[in-house]
DNA sequence: CTCGACGTAGCAATCGGTTGTTCTCGGGTC
DNA sequence: GACCCGAGAACAACCGATTGCTACGTCGAG
């Protein structure tokens, strides 16, 4: 029969004491058996008759009891600068994946405007909605992360360093770049930009490490007008990449510092009336199935997100149980690998 | 034994306890002063003397205790299918903002991949984390997400009908495809071509009657072979495209129900050698800030997605305190606009 | 001087689980 | 037959808030 339910917010639901009632026990053995409690010393019989009554009365613990009772919520948080960006949908589902194997539900929170970052912490960790919280790059300009950070055990930075404290992951952005610049290397290029992100974030200046150590190993000089710093959106992009163009001689080719700034400086380089690659070359930190449809298909580093967004939770969760951990640690196992496209090849003339 | 493992998982915190021992009254008093409840006679000097201990100890309620009591987790879920989707950060952005507004805090959570939308809803709504759930379009084909649609009074259904079940809320697809097919009529097109969405989804059979709707008004006669079914993907869009293509004789403009498949569709049409605008005009579905990078830029459908997602919440909210509320609602308010970019122009010849 | 009203604040039950401790038997030992 | 033992299950105290109800003064009225 259709259950008559639910008179407002929350499910009116079967309740242990319910359960117990209906199989004739105490409703400490129906939790003991439920739980498969290793103190439990249920008969077979006992089992059998509670087991009978949860799945009869569509019996479902109430996670908000438990948590109550167990001082844990089984659920961690992922507070997002930008839901928009490419990036995320990686870091998502590895996080989530990894929580649901560690039993844990992740759960996410958009913090793209100014203020509500703080907010969300508060109703997220303080009020002890989550267990934990991993916080992503670009929310943790915010003030109120960065005094969680300094208090909290159970709050892991993703990408970003905030003022040296606080637990952290990164991903290995130096490797990913110098990737990216010595396949430009490999193709010819000597006068090659580097359109980097903001100079105040660390995971840009680990980018801009890459690029300069890959040119210093090629033996090629680095010419400060060729560099440049931009946002990470298209806009910022497209802003960047026309300074860039407007530097004599020209750069023969650019590695960019993240996908979305890419596809502004693309926009950029046809506007000036130039074609990628054969009057300059471009690869873009971060890969997207989106690189594959632009035109020309994108060149760019494929960085193992969804392994960044696995691992911190991972972090996050010996953390949570007191297991002591490394305040940094980076995302070394799936190397970076570069994606060839269309957008690389050998400099003009 | 040693003594239980408490530490780790949820802050441990100051209770409503701590700060009526502080205080020196009962925590009843605390509870109500700090609440404000209207049945407060507390004098003046004791509300002062409370509000002094909570500060001075950083009480901060604990959200879980609080749930239990009143039965209302003052949190409400949405349920995704693919976090990278272009349009989701729109909903998500209107969706959290309006469950701030209520005082409540959004989550949301990833159902990417198969059946574990069925474990998300159990986890958050029959196990009590939320008091309602928003499901976006997509993770419905799942079989438990259509029994709770059938079931709960607390679900809303994004953009898409369950078996005519279930309180839902949707775009207005069908006038914004209108919008577009006909500015493709405007530029003097007529054999226009429809890049659909998947055949069973209503979505897309409302966005296929815009654009129907659009060509009869305009006298215009509906091809059969003009309109293909895609998925919503870049992959899908490219491979529509290049059957669209092979049509003779070709179409001069296609209507694409997707942005992510007319990016798709813009990389077949360029692999085919020919040139948009000049010999295929094109306008997209949704609108995005990628769409004015593209190459051309391209002319969009913008649809009002942010108010899509406070809607939904209002809408679930109202059902969740038991006010009454219609099944199915149309966002109309701020209409369908269109974004013209360089992906128009009047058909070749 | 007693009674009742009212303003204040405390008591205690409750939400739905978890978990340490106690009770109740039946059976084996000496 | 008294005693002990242990399995099996009930009892009861939490977790940290909310909330209906009661208790205690004080003050004014009869």
């Amino acid at each position: 029969m259709p259950k008559r339910t639910v008179v407002s917010g929350l499910r009116r639901g079967v309740t242990l004491a319910d359960v117990a009632r209906s199989a004739g026990v105490d409703q400490s053995t129906v939790s003991r058996v439920l739980r498969d409690d290793p103190g439990t010393k249920a008969t077979p019989e006992t089992r059998e008759r509670i087991r009978l009554a949860a799945t009869k009365l569509g019996y479902v613990p109430n996670a908000t009891a438990r948590s109550l009772a167990v001082r844990s919520t089984s659920t961690i948080g992922l507070l997002i600068p930008n839901v928009a960006g490419f990036i995320y949908a990686d870091i998502i589902r590895g996080a989530s994946d990894a929580a649901r194997e560690l039993g844990y539900v992740l759960v996410v929170a958009d913090a793209s405007e100014l203020g509500h970052a703080s907010e969300a912490i508060r109703r997220l960790v303080l009020e002890g909605r989550v267990d934990g919280l991993l916080l992503a790059s670009g929310v943790v300009t915010d003030e109120a992360a960065q005094s969680l950070v300094g208090q909290s055990n159970n709050v892991v930075v993703l990408n970003r360093q905030i003022g040296g404290r606080g637990p952290r992951i990164i991903e290995d952005d130096e490797r990913g770049m110098m990737l990216g610049t010595q396949e430009l290397i490999a193709h010819g290029h000597e006068r090659i930009a580097f359109l980097a992100g903001p100079p105040d974030v660390d995971t840009s200046r680990r980018r801009i490490k890459g690029y300069r150590r890959a040119m210093r190993e090629a033996g090629l000089p680095l010419i400060a007008s060729l560099m440049v710093h931009a946002g990470f959106d298209e806009a910022d992009g497209y802003r960047g990449m026309q300074i860039l163009l407007e530097r004599q001689p020209r750069p023969t080719a650019v590695a960019v510092a993240s996908l979305a700034s890419a596809v502004g400086a693309m926009a950029a380089v046809r506007d000036s009336g130039l074609e990628i690659p054969v009057d300059l070359s471009m690869v873009a930190f971060h890969d997207a199935p989106l690189a594959n449809y632009l035109s020309p298909a994108l060149t760019t580093i494929a960085m193992p997100l969804k392994e960044l967004g696995r691992q911190a939770v991972l972090m996050l969760h010996d953390r949570i149980v007191g297991k002591p951990g490394p305040m940094l640690s980076k995302v070394q196992d799936p190397a970076p690998t570069l994606v060839r496209r269309q957008s690389v090849a050998a400099p003009p003339n």
